[in-house]
DNA sequence: AAAAACCTTGAAAACGTTTTCGTAATCCGG
DNA sequence: CCGGATTACGAAAACGTTTTCAAGGTTTTT
């Protein structure tokens, strides 16, 4: 086992353990001489320092905690990617956990968290997270939070998310531009402050160009890819078919390729779809793929940065930190 | 902060710290009565254990570290699911770690899992670790250490792979009964024990078929995509091109049908490609993309039982285990 | 030469658990 | 009612660090 501690380092050496410890720490306690022994032999001996008595010790655990929805999914992927970046940069280690769109699970996870385990959390909400208190606990347990893209509508605090109600216009608006008379939309949850931005821009896009909102458009979908495919078959087989789709998440618009190619609707020619979508096949698609693309590494980026200048208290006493980036619609042949 | 530990539930009580705890832990020497006053206490006081200390008392973190390449990667991320999905049944917690294909970044992140923050390892190397000292010196410490995909060659570990050489060969195979008399392979690394052997496969495919392995139709690809596109870009403006591509993993593949855009080549009128890869969209590119798919998240899952095994030291002694599932071939309009 | 300042080290407490061991108090059969 | 078993709890050590404080020794100042 890991078996050199301070102790053994200290007999070794003929010292004390905490001058060892001081010297390891590079204490101005320690004369140059007796560290650069003290280096020596810890690198000679493999010492590696406990990292739970340095922990406990220091009420500091050198580890923040990202809690997401699902990590199969291109955009958190790319978020985690950049998160993994600054955390990596500050020397900082990062515990994962996926709530698989569940609410019971992001509340026990929360609330495993207040235990000290880490110095600060980045999260996603789940799709059906309404009730925050387990959040508004774990804020007042004093650990820094940030949230990002799936952020809490009533809460006060730090986010980083993307500017999803001027992103749903101008998407709902390309396609209205492109012909569309009838744009559907593909939402994936009631109560994601996300989805509700994303669809206000979708219905004051439609307003704007003197189209009614018509809730049969309105399509919520669930968690489960089956019932989904069915969803959104049902719509695209009416006689009043939508003549375009604007999909909120990139798993939405797949599967609507997917119908598309059940029942031979032509894209674009009959139906014109745009999503949400970070997929870097976008353009290799039959047809290749409109897109609003959110600048996702950049989002884990900004999260993870603001975090650690909360961590590292930083930023100022109780400001809140709104950050928005903006993500950028691509054109392509299934919007022509 | 996280202010209630043992000694103010114990003051709260009028009951020792001992006791407490081990009414926490549901001891057989506390009364069931003062079980129950302990637990509604705790409850009531919102207490959470300080993690540092028990492990630090216990000798036992609770938590995995998962070591891969990169996270934005369809078949990481999928393996990754199936490991959370079994550490979360388990109540462990999962240490993510990226070395982006980067040796030393592999290198320092097992050197610091050596001072026991884990209970055990789940990795998958990167592209050029050929050095291994630091995993045997990882596992000689005692660190329970499951390889999965990426596995090393020269060591006598417990791996989790797919049928890499049966899967290279199939592939190949079927690009030759396709029609392709020259075909190009994709490799990603020298080192790698699955390239090796999903070469190996091609090469032992094309002998079969009486066709002489070509080294110049062997392309040793980079970390970088820029000079993967020029290399891909340079292989098929030959005039001697090649009419079929294997590629090894997903993102050659990808790479591939960008040149292949990029220079009017029609796929798979002018050259056949199939491809490793867990793109969920593989059946919606143009053309749609045959593939051999690797069972990313059994992998995940297999791995982190297999882990689990040994941290609870239900394995046989020394026995090692060799986990090896099987990849599906799934024939598309680009080998056709 | 004594006093003050500095440099280097060590002893010990503390972080919050877990666990071993000891010990009252109760119980039960003979 | 006595001896042994059983039950329910507490004291204290231990896990491996970090950090405060004291102290011995050397150098500098007066």
């Amino acid at each position: 086992m890991s078996n050199t501690n301070l102790k053994k380092l200290s007999e070794e050496l003929g010292l004390s353990i905490s001058s060892v410890s001081k010297a390891l720490r590079d204490s101005y306690e320690i004369s140059a001489a007796t560290k650069k022994r003290v280096l020596a032999m810890a690198e000679k001996m493999n010492y590696q320092p406990n990292p739970f008595a340095s922990s406990l010790r220091r009420k500091k655990s050198i580890t923040i905690a990202v809690v997401i929805p699902e990590i199969a999914n291109n955009f958190f992927a790319l978020a985690i990617d950049g998160i993994q970046l600054v955390a990596q940069q500050k020397g900082y280690h990062v515990l994962t956990y996926l709530t698989h769109e569940n609410f019971k699970n992001e509340e026990s996870t929360i609330k495993h968290l207040q235990g000290g385990r880490v110095d600060g959390v980045l999260i996603s909400l789940c799709r059906d997270t309404d009730d925050i208190q387990h959040l508004v606990s774990l804020h007042e347990t004093g650990v820094p939070l940030v949230f990002f893209d799936r952020v809490p509508e009533r809460m006060e605090c730090p986010t980083v998310t993307t500017d999803d109600y001027e992103s749903g216009f101008k998407a709902t608006e390309h396609l209205i531009q492109a012909g569309c008379k009838k744009v559907a939309c593909l939402s994936l949850s009631n109560y994601l402050s996300i989805t509700h931005k994303r669809m206000k821009g979708y219905e004051d896009a439609l307003k704007k160009h003197q189209i009614k909102v018509d809730p049969k458009l309105i399509i919520q979908c669930t968690n489960d890819n089956g019932t989904n495919l069915q969803l959104i078959k049902k719509l695209l087989s009416r006689k009043d078919r939508p003549d375009g789709i604007f999909a909120t998440v990139e798993k939405l618009a797949i599967s609507s390729y997917y119908v598309c190619n059940d029942i031979k609707l032509k894209i674009p020619e009959q139906i014109r779809i745009i999503s949400f979508s970070n997929l870097r096949t976008a353009s290799l698609l039959a047809p290749s793929l409109s897109t609003i693309t959110q600048p996702a590494f950049e989002i884990g980026k900004e999260s993870a940065s603001l975090l650690f200048r909360m961590i590292e208290k930083k930023t100022f006493g109780n400001r809140i930190d709104k950050i928005v980036l903006k993500s950028s619609l691509v054109q392509r042949n299934s919007s022509k």
